[in-house]
DNA sequence: GCGACAG
DNA sequence: ATCTTGTCGC
């Protein structure tokens, strides 16, 4: 059974781990991970999608998914236990190694340190961004034209703000610093679009999936 | 105790 | 996240 306290105390030891400098190769290949869900007889049907696109031309090379009962209820802090077993899953399936890991949500931009992101990057050893729509914790401190998101008095993450779009909360997941974090998706983030490209792209088509799936059942976890 | 609270 | 139609705007 699900044990709040002790799923706490996990993130605290795995935050342990968490790289917050620069350590991997160029990248040639970046996946997003999102995921959507379908209300069934008695709970949320997850549907995880992990979309690899080819950096920085930003075209889809391919794309896996799973479909699950989500493990647990959503609690703030906590989300990773609910999405990262699914996501997992659907990353298994992939036949493409990527060099970097794009998640929709936070990452070291957390209260134990330990978003979704970080969580994910560690367990995977992939060097990792969170990317968040709003903020959980931590205060916006501007250094120097940056607008860093601190938390515990670490710079873990930086506000990309821009005139007519949507705010974006950038943080490091695991082994891609904060600034590092905020020129990639810069750079992955098209013209007019609210998310990174490999995001939006996996948003896109784990909602797609989600509203073809509704109506059926649901596989079990195990 | 009160308010906040990714997706 | 999802529940939900039309509607304003580029």
């Amino acid at each position: 059974m699900f044990n709040p306290a002790r799923a706490r105390l996990l993130q605290e030891k795995l935050a342990e781990q968490v790289v917050f400098r620069d350590d991997f190769p160029p990248v040639s290949l970046v996946a997003g991970l999102d995921v959507s869900y379908f209300r069934t007889s008695g709970a949320f049907c997850g549907v995880a999608v992990v979309a690899v696109l080819r950096y920085p031309s930003l075209t889809l090379v391919e794309y896996a998914y799973h479909v699950e009962e989500a493990p647990v209820p959503y609690i703030p802090g906590l989300l990773a236990y609910r999405e990262a077993p699914i996501l997992l899953k659907a990353y298994a399936k992939l036949s493409h190694d990527p060099d970097l890991l794009l998640v929709d949500g936070h990452g070291a931009t957390h209260p134990r340190g330990l978003g979704i992101a970080s969580h994910i990057g560690v367990v995977l050893d992939k060097p990792s961004i969170g990317v968040a729509k709003k903020l959980l914790t931590g205060t916006v401190e501007e250094h120097q034209g940056v607008k860093y998101v601190v938390v515990n008095g670490v710079r873990a993450g930086i506000v990309i703000e821009e005139p007519g779009r949507k705010k974006l909360y950038v943080s490091t997941g695991h082994r891609v610093s904060p600034r590092t974090a905020y020129l990639l998706v810069t750079r992955m983030r098209k013209p007019r679009a609210g998310l990174p490209e490999p995001i939006r792209v996996a948003d896109s088509l784990s909602r797609e999936l989600a509203r073809k799936l509704r109506g059926s059942r649901c596989p079990e976890p195990g």
